[in-house]
DNA sequence: TAATGTTTTAAACAAGTGATTGAATTTGCT
DNA sequence: AGCAAATTCAATCACTTGTTTAAAACATTA
């Protein structure tokens, strides 16, 4: 058996908690208790706290990464790479996110937290996983929205991709508790799916905007 | 009795702390050690722990909303809605946040780190204090920008608004960090400004875009 | 069945947290 | 100066955190 019962229910258990609170919000003897197992269970299974969230991040990094790196070999955009404009790239990047929360519908948002986590806050060790796991799986679908992007300098593309995955990372953060304030939770993965939508226009806009130098010499 | 010195040590070492490392993880001995003064200081001058955040939050909003506040007024922006187009009000935006940072280095990164605890972090006492205080405030410019964006519902305006807000909280969180990795700190206030310059045609675009009609049938 | 390896359990541990106390000290005022 | 109020201080409280331990229970297999 690859997966006991025991970790299998630490991990659904720390899931949803984790979605809902955060990581380090969250500890170990809520788990356990909502998980229905000792408080050791964690320790004797995932060696540490740690060692728990790294096993949740690769369960849905990885199918999140292969997500994107077969829809782009399905849809020939490594051959071609003027085959996908912005707002497909981007909606390939938004079914991907919804892709990721089939699995549960917590995941969309452990999947926000484990960036969260690694961006956010100064947790080197995650995001150095991160980074050295999937970075080169990304690396094409990065060049892509690149290439589809307004022309501009190496660093401007780099700002101009944290401003997408602030307005992402922080959006879908916050509409777990926005729902609960709302009490509109009568179709949550619906709702996620019209957000996620809003924001294709958005960010296309933002990323084929012509970087405007009057800006730099006015202030 | 305004400030006492103790008091204003505290502030001073809180500040920086937070700024750098966030409200939860800084610890009040460390932020006492800091500041040199005695482990219960805080709690005789502050309350407690909760009540110095509220402090500095107040600290630093209050400036950010009046300077706000003062610069609508004085460009007649209240009296003929359309004297300040999307990049004149996000610069306007800009401007009061590098306003904040003018007091002190780390107020930008204070202000920051309140927003995301008030919006990221389930604190709903802080997140309503902010509201309460400073909403009503800051109303007019967000009626402002409501008028210079592309024509859209109400929920729609409300959840671009989120996206914006991301782009900023997000990518100020991380230019701490990323400054420190990349050592360019040869001039970070100067590197604030330039990057806070590159939101302004990025979230222009993005505001005025026009919700793609495949998605919606509202609009 | 008996022995062995695996898993679960309750209890405790060590290290931290914010908050509180009451005595010592400093300060401000007449 | 002297007294009262304000402030500082070391010590400690009550509590939470992740982790470890060693015995108990269970499972597997020879």
């Amino acid at each position: 058996m690859a997966q006991s019962k025991t970790a299998k229910q630490i991990l659904d258990a720390a899931e949803a908690l984790f979605a809902e609170q955060g990581f380090i919000e969250t500890t170990m003897r809520q788990i356990t208790k909502e998980a229905g197992v000792n408080l050791a269970a964690i320790n004797y299974h995932f060696g540490s706290k740690q060692g728990l969230i790294q096993s949740l991040a690769e369960h849905f990094l990885k199918p999140f990464s292969e997500y994107i790196e077969q829809s782009l070999i399905e849809r020939d955009a490594l051959l071609d790479s003027s085959s996908l404009k912005m707002d497909e790239l981007l909606e390939l990047l938004m079914r991907a996110l919804l892709h990721v929360n089939q699995e549960s519908n917590h995941a969309l948002l452990m999947f926000t937290r484990l960036l969260e986590l690694a961006y956010l806050k100064s947790q080197e060790d995650l995001r150095l996983f991160i980074i050295g796991r999937y970075g080169s799986k990304l690396k094409p679908y990065i060049d892509l929205l690149r290439k589809q992007s307004a022309l501009m300098e190496d660093d401007e593309f780099f700002w101009r991709l944290h401003f997408v995955m602030g307005s992402v990372i922080f959006t879908l953060s916050n509409y777990n508790m926005l729902s609960q304030i709302e009490k509109s939770k009568f179709d949550t993965q619906a709702e996620i799916e019209r957000i996620l939508h809003r924001m294709i226009p958005v960010l296309s806009a933002g990323m084929q905007a012509r970087g405007d130098k009057l800006y730099f010499s006015r202030l």
